[in-house]
DNA sequence: CAACTTAGTTAACAGTTTTTACTAATCAGC
DNA sequence: GCTGATTAGTAAAAACTGTTAACTAAGTTG
């Protein structure tokens, strides 16, 4: 059953090495302190080839050895654990109300981060600005002595599943930007793997590859933002994120849940965003952009007619939430994006309406968990990192 | 970039032959007639490889050389074909009105076919009846010097994505049946792959599988029929379905479009089908479960009520076609099950709502191509049989 | 402290694709 | 009709992969 690192076309003796050094590190990753043993049995392959290739990603500053433990009689074997102190990827979140910028090892620790909060202007400012940003991100202590895997940009709006371009950024009026070439031009950035995402995928991959625990089997992260916009990522040790054929999978916020209903500014009517997003709550508030929208409702918490916009609010993410079941069934819910300050008082209505419309079908099977993710500042840019991260080690 | 083939945890040389083998079939498969240099062209596998891959493919019955066709100079190519003349595949689907067979050969032709049109009572009685049919079907001399890769079977609802059973078919009151093990229990069954799924993800991948002319990149298949299911397709050489945790990707009959709406079996309100379904329209026009809903509806095609009716269960689907390519953005979607059958009457009003309700995004891009399927009474069983075909050409 | 158990390494091995060289078959031009 | 150029396909040697089998290393248990 082939998933996300089958090759392209076919696979010769290098595309093997490169399938089985993955995989390997990716068993670390998802059980650190495994030891070689572990590993052979997990993956099936044998204690020798598990021992070379150990080797290499130790010289090449992925692994590190840890300590013995024993298991009843034998020898103890030596535990492994991704190296989070020879290798750092950057990523970056351009968002509407600023730059984010992260550099995380590869435990997903963030060594070093930036943030500004001004809207971006025009494509070629803001990759002059990032660029900026970047060399003194880089320049952090933290990050002394660690080589850098490479860049990754998440972007508000759907990207081309077949180029790194973005398509369409409403809230920032962009259309068919080739961000990353504009970043190119700008001076003393690092090599390596270079990456442009939406950034729904680019969270739900980081949320997904640096999963604190056990690892679900896949999931999806709803971006409550500006916007609603929505990740999927699925497979052990190749996360695989579907985008579809135009780069709009997961773009639930465009999804009519009120036939008939209040005109959304993407020229249809009754689309879920008209209901639960920071553009229809700031406009149904008078909440000015730069003004905080958490604050606001906090202030008018009192009148009636905000309670009941904020409940009808939270009941149709809810209601966006079957509906995402019942479409992409996936095992775990994350949801995230600066809505959640909102707090209980959009996300307690969201999750009764969750479990009281449970039909039959979902009756059935175990409740799916739901993760809620209260600061989700770098979120994004985590995530970019982590993209950077997966691609490197396929390619090392 | 792992996919469907990536191996479960590891790989050695007997999966990357595997792969390779694979991916040669697959080649063929989407571009009848190419040559071996062809192939290695396409592959980038070296012209030796192939040709001993050739080689084993045509001894054990998969490849067979065709016509020599000369491009301006140099030694000719020999064409080559996927064999329709040595193996064949079963498939059944058991469906709500009655059972279905089909056998088929590599190049998706049915070379034999049964359907006995007397729903189902229970799995025990169901499946000694299929096991009747599928000796009786494998008597037909269509069939006479060919071997059989193994059977697929349909069934009318969620299949755990984990082990072949299934979950629960509301329509014929079944409740986690492992019906693949009452088959096996009967006898003169074939041996091979046997295969258990969904009767929407199994048409959608015999759509997408043998698709008659350039395939496209990914597919969704909407199943019209008692009730509304959806299967997607993706991944060029390994096909993948989606199936999500427990089974539920593409319920999209159970979305809601209009809360508050009307009571659905499932125990929710407002679902999509209470709009636009068989048994929703049954219900609205009183028709019996034998008699046909399509000529109660050409009946009654004068009275307004009844056209009215007809109308908003068209513009249901249409709304939710445009739902599910905000969610799962297919490159073409294609509709088929036995409510097709209402013709023009409902599939008008469901592309015209489709049309007419494009958002930006999907302005920006070219049109979603639709294809319909008048008469789909074998789709789902040549599905069910195209995943066994899969799966055998991996496991060669 | 000897026997046992498990972890990890080493060298020979089997099997894969690639490389290189070759043969086969057709077309173009004289 | 022949020669040379060009492309298709094959054969044997080479390079590289993971496996096998034997070994060493390092603990626990009696």
């Amino acid at each position: 059953m082939p998933n996300s690192f089958t090759p392209q076309v076919a696979g010769d003796l290098n595309y093997l090495k490169s399938l089985n050094r993955s995989t390997i590190l990716s068993t670390v990753r998802r059980s650190p302190g495994l030891s070689r043993a572990d590993i052979a049995l997990q993956t099936g392959l044998t204690k020798a080839t598990v021992g070379s290739v150990v080797q290499a990603l130790s010289e090449g500053g992925w692994l590190r050895e840890g300590e013995l433990h024993s298991r009843g009689g034998g020898r103890p074997g030596r535990a492994l654990y991704l190296d989070g102190d020879r290798h750092y990827m950057l990523g970056a979140e351009v968002g509407v109300k600023g730059l984010r910028l992260v550099a995380c090892n590869l435990v997903g620790e963030i060594l070093a981060s930036l943030h500004q909060e001004v809207s971006p202007t025009t494509p070629e400012a803001t990759a002059t600005r990032l660029a900026e940003l970047l060399v003194q991100l880089r320049q952090d202590p933290a990050l002394g002595g660690r080589s850098c895997l490479g860049l990754g940009v998440s972007v508000p709006g759907p990207v081309s599943p077949r180029a790194p371009i973005l398509r369409l950024a409403p809230n920032l009026g962009w259309t068919d930007i080739d961000f990353l070439a504009l970043l190119r031009e700008q001076p003393d950035l690092p090599g390596g793997v270079w990456l442009l995402d939406n950034e729904a995928n680019a969270a739900a991959f980081g949320e997904f590859y640096f999963f604190d625990g056990v690892p679900p089997e896949s999931i999806a992260y709803i971006s409550a933002d500006i916007g609603i916009g929505c990740g999927v990522v699925s497979g052990e040790h190749f996360p695989v994120v579907p985008r579809g054929y135009q780069g709009l999978v997961g773009e639930i916020g465009h999804t009519v849940i009120q036939p008939g209903g209040a005109f959304c500014h993407c020229g249809n009517r009754g689309c879920a965003e008209t209901l639960v997003s920071g553009w229809a709550l700031r406009e149904a508030l008078n909440v000015e952009p730069e003004a905080s929208l958490s604050a606001a409702v906090q202030a008018r918490a009192d009148e009636e007619a905000v309670q009941a916009l904020i409940q009808r609010a939270g009941e149709a993410l809810g209601l966006l939430m079957l509906n995402l079941h019942h479409t992409l069934n996936p095992s775990m819910l994350i949801l995230g994006g600066s809505l959640m300050r909102l707090e209980a008082r959009l996300i307690e209505p969201a999750l009764a309406y969750f479990h009281d419309h449970q039909n039959d079908l979902l009756r059935k099977s175990q409740s799916v968990p739901i993760k809620i993710i209260e600061d989700s500042t770098f979120t994004a840019a985590r995530g970019a990192a982590a993209q950077v991260m997966a691609r490197a080690a396929i390619e090392v």
